[in-house]
DNA sequence: AACCAGGACGTGA
DNA sequence: TCACGTCATGGT
């Protein structure tokens, strides 16, 4: 493989570990693929279709927003409170009981931040009438910061924006690619200025940083037995 | 039984 | 700017 750079050949390494992603998980999806926790297979691995439609958007950008410091597992069960009530809607959830719309996503936790993060969210998705929103739009929504308006812009809108999360923070940072301090945007554009503009190629990436990270970043000492250490000595 | 998970915000220095 | 507390549930 000629060397591009070295972020590609991480990535690269990490396709061939584990294969294709398929991000981002979807309820519709995780019948044939139930709660992927390990390097199993992806969602819609090499299908990059996705979302299909308004609701699916809908859905990842909620999912996007309960996801914030916390586990998937508990995101699904939301989710799937919320679709079992008809209202992963953006039209239909603004009309809902604010009640049982937190009952619905209490197992994702600090429901009631996120309550009002989604309801502000949904008047917003409304607003846009299926036009695409802006980084700095998404940003200047209460309860929205870089990382979740990254994924929502990645995989709901598929556009290539770098998705820099807690994981990827600690792998380029173990690995020395960026001094410890270095802030979210640093991080970022560490990726986004070695690699082609592919919303495809973005989504596999962060895909596969979390997918990595579990296995050797998840607990400490962080990097153990992770083999990218061993792949950069060689280059 | 502590620890933390695919963060963001508010506050005080 | 920046470090630190807060928000909440569920799995290990």
């Amino acid at each position: 493989m000629a060397k591009k750079n070295l972020i590609f050949s991480i990535y690269s390494t990490l396709l061939d570990t584990y294969g294709p992603q398929g991000w981002w998980p979807l309820l519709s999806l995780s019948g044939t693929n139930p709660t992927k926790t390990g390097s199993v297979q992806g969602y819609h691995p090499e299908d990059y279709s996705y979302p299909k439609n308004k609701n699916e958007q809908f859905e990842i950008c909620v999912g996007a927003i309960l996801t914030q410091n916390t586990n998937w597992t508990n995101v699904e069960k939301a989710l799937k409170n919320l679709m079992e009530k008809n209202l992963l809607d953006a039209d239909k959830m603004l009309k809902a009981n604010t009640e049982i719309l937190k009952t619905a996503i209490r197992p994702a936790g600090y429901f009631n931040q996120k309550i009002k993060k989604l309801l502000l969210f949904a008047e917003f998705f409304t607003s846009l009438n299926s036009k695409t929103p802006s980084r700095k739009e998404l940003l200047d929504l209460w309860g929205i910061g870089p990382e979740t308006a990254d994924t929502m812009l990645l995989y709901a809108y598929k556009i290539p924006s770098f998705v820099v999360d807690a994981y990827t923070k600690r792998i380029v940072t173990h690995l020395r690619l960026v001094p410890q301090k270095a802030d979210y945007n640093e991080i970022k554009h560490l990726f986004e200025n070695e690699l082609e503009k592919d919303f495809k190629v973005f989504q596999e990436f962060h895909a596969l940083l979390v997918e990595h990270a579990k296995h050797y970043y998840s607990k400490k000492p962080y990097g153990q037995g992770c083999f990218l250490k061993k792949e950069l000595k060689s280059l």
